[in-house]
DNA sequence: CAGTAAAATGACTGAGTAGTCATTCCCTTC
DNA sequence: GAAGGGAATGACTACTCAGTCATTTTACTG
């Protein structure tokens, strides 16, 4: 009894400094940010960030990992419920873009440290790039698959899936910035059309 | 006559030292570089970087602005050498893919900073979103001169030269990642290919 | 080759911060 | 309501590093 009650106090703690971790570390990026800043947004001491994670390293980690896996859930379930390729591709974009929309400050995260090509020494290195290239592989089965079933042109699979990926973060970044003043829907639809068409007469 | 001289010294101290940082900076990032090691790399002492910067984050700059400045003019020169949308939107794709797989070094500063999203406070803030943007607005010219003559489909021109640098910026990251093992032609036609006709069968 | 001025050096300083731990607080249990 | 124990605290420590500046080296000149 008394266990669960210290594993709800636990969990509690936890979602309470990533939540406070994420919207701090989007502001400042990892390293100008402190840890003070994350237990004052958090409201509570730095100490007790130690007490529920060993390093600052290990909150950002945490931040980003969650954040990945909730939206790689959300994506697979929403393709997995769509029929057809282009309604699959569709699902997928709206997901991503809907989510991120959503959790502006988690993409800032995911942003930096997904583009972040340097030599990796981070623990969690292997797991980041595996759940990053999840993504990509949903897709590229899509893609085989409807490419089988003659639904769409022969192309190499695994490349045109990372250039969707691509295309989306774009779409989203360029909404972030403000770049893009259009509904959330014509961006989406104007992707989808260039995907599916290309940009020929 | 002396300051010709003195002036010659100035800009290769000035060059040696971007190159250094350039190194040194797409290793570790900017935070996780310290002056120290920029002054190692250059081979010369810490203290001679300020004579010729004011700050850690001014070096870093000059070695961002030259490298976009160069890529720029790579690009807008091939891209007005050639003929046709199609041609000039290969040349736009190759000269980029190309220099960044040239200057790998530069390509994680220049990517991590201009995917860098977070509220600005550089001084050179203004400055840099300039420059990025100059390249998708050059594209957008092209775009929209193609479909005023027919040769393209009505699309919004903007978003679409966004899209075609996001894709563009995928190819690279592919690459650089080691995620692609085909021809550097191959990738680039591939990606042609989409823009141009979709995955439409 | 002496004298001088400019360039280069690197030990040093001061600010800032990740992580610790002795102390305090609060909640449970009897 | 007192005792006991686990959770929370925040002052403190040990360290890093951007930027400075007194000193040394180099380059030029007459």
């Amino acid at each position: 009894m008394s266990k669960t009650k210290q594993e709800v106090v636990t969990e509690f703690r936890c979602t309470e400094i990533i939540d406070a971790a994420r919207k701090v570390f989007a502001e400042k990026g990892f390293s100008e940010t402190t840890m003070d800043q994350v237990a004052e947004c958090a409201g509570i001491a730095k100490g007790t960030l130690y007490l529920y994670f060993r390093s600052k390293r290990d909150i950002y980690m945490a931040a980003l990992m969650e954040g990945i896996r909730s939206l790689n859930n959300d994506s697979r379930r929403k393709v997995e419920a769509a029929a057809g390729v282009r309604e699959k591709l569709r699902a997928f974009i709206e997901t991503r873009v809907g989510y991120f929309e959503q959790h502006r400050d988690f993409f800032l995260i995911y942003h930096s440290e997904v583009g972040n090509l340097r030599v990796p020494q981070a623990t969690h290195e292997g797991q980041m790039s595996e759940l990053y290239l999840e993504q990509a592989q949903m897709l590229e089965e899509v893609l085989k698959k409807a490419a089988a079933a003659g639904e769409i042109r022969e192309l190499r699979p695994d490349s045109t899936a990372f250039t969707v990926c691509d295309m989306t973060r774009g779409v989203i970044v360029q909404r972030l910035l403000g770049w893009s003043r259009a509904e959330l829907n014509d961006d989406i639809q104007h992707l989808i059309g260039l995907i599916w068409r290309g940009i020929a007469a």
